[in-house]
DNA sequence: GAAATAGTGTCTCTTAGACACTATTTC
DNA sequence: GAAATAGTGTCTAAGAGACACTATTTC
């Protein structure tokens, strides 16, 4: 068979429903959290979607999605990427574009909307699991390139709570000396005139997210290819 | 409006036109190329697509695409994401599912078919452009986790073959010994008992593409963000 | 021998992590 | 003062890039 490109029919022959799915994840209690539906006892969890039709884009939509699930605009958001292959979707439809969210710490879940923890949310179907292991690896691995743990943050944060985040989000611990001389030479943030004092200890100096244009980072070349 | 989440109505409403797209990729005359049709004198350019029906699963039809229109398997292939959002489409489609494939240097384009630069490629719609932008920024940032150098480059090769490879994909160029050494200490190729004489020059060993499994690959925290 | 390409040894500078320390708060 | 948390200075080892060199081929 040689269908081998463009030349072939017109597509729009064999019409499929699309969905945009949208996992938005926070923090609670110190564990990666995901916003899900309240479902009933024993049923199915499934991840807020939205049924895709042919006129809006696909950032517009996924953008209408979440702030309709959260309650609010998301403080970061990217596309996954498409889903389908034969794995069984809540909606029925052939297809799936997932969006991954954040919002930040605190956020208060709209009702009948709840904070599941992403390692305790079971029973969703083949697809939205697929999705969601693709979020948590998705967030972790641009965190290096895009603002995700300070988008999780509140706009004022400690240095502390925000190695805190960059850990779960990671799942490492990291060093506390070497995170703050990278940080600092990496002109992300900018110190505010205000302190914190959480209990007991020394006060944290608060800080913003407030990142300097920085020309040419020239990374080295690295293998660290798994396959 | 608050749609909120799935409690609205089922997906399969309004079904929709989707596509499998290519960017199929390779080297030629030391430059990135993308398998496209020949389009005839003052057309509009395209690359492959296929159209997407509801059964067959997203990679499967990749693949096929991808066989049909290399005349051959690729040697990697992975998913850039979807594309719509209001952006024209040749095939009319409103969605589109775009992958990036990859053939070693030197693969011959069928019948019709035929390597362009792709930096030469103008005439393309709006939607198929954000394709291939996307996928040489793609293959770029995925240099370092998949081994897509080794993709383009036939079995054994030597390692000027594999920097100039990784030089071309990175665009600049890279210091000899350190990418020397920081290829050893990855145990990703292995000599060959074999030596290839180019013209001048001493003859370089002949390598081939040997992963050694490496434990916890523990990357230090990196603030590279640019937004 | 000259030119060209392959491949390596050494030096320096940067940086990540370890360690240990100082600073400031509550109890 | 003890405990707890914030924040820093210094040492060491690993790694990247620069430089210069050796090695092996064709002409």
């Amino acid at each position: 068979m040689r269908a081998r490109s463009s030349s072939s029919a017109r597509a729009g022959r064999t019409p499929l429903a699309a969905t945009v799915d949208l996992i938005c994840c926070s923090v609670a209690d110190g564990r990666l959290v995901v916003l899900a539906p309240v479902a009933a006892r024993g049923r199915r969890s499934e991840l807020p979607w939205l049924a895709l039709d042919a006129e809006a884009p696909l950032e517009s939509a996924a953008q209408h999605l979440a702030r309709s699930s959260a309650g609010r605009a998301p403080t970061w958001m990217v596309q996954l990427g498409a889903f389908g292959a034969g794995q069984r979707h809540p909606a029925g439809s052939a297809l799936s574009v997932a969006y991954v969210a954040v919002v930040p710490i605190g956020t208060a879940a709209p009702e009948g909307m709840a904070w599941q923890p992403v390692d305790a949310l079971d029973a969703l179907g083949p697809r939205q699991r697929s999705m969601l292991e693709a979020a948590v690896v998705g967030l972790r691995d641009r965190m290096d390139i895009a603002p995700v743990a300070f988008r999780m943050l509140p706009p004022t944060f400690t240095l502390s709570e925000l190695q805190e985040m960059y850990e779960l989000l990671l799942g490492r611990r990291l060093h506390k000396a070497s995170f703050r001389r990278a940080l600092q030479s990496a002109y992300l943030v900018e110190p505010i005139d205000e302190w914190r004092s959480e209990g007991r200890g020394r006060p944290a100096q608060l800080f913003r997210y407030a990142p300097r244009k920085r020309r040419g980072i020239r990374r080295s070349v690295r293998f660290e290819l798994l396959d």
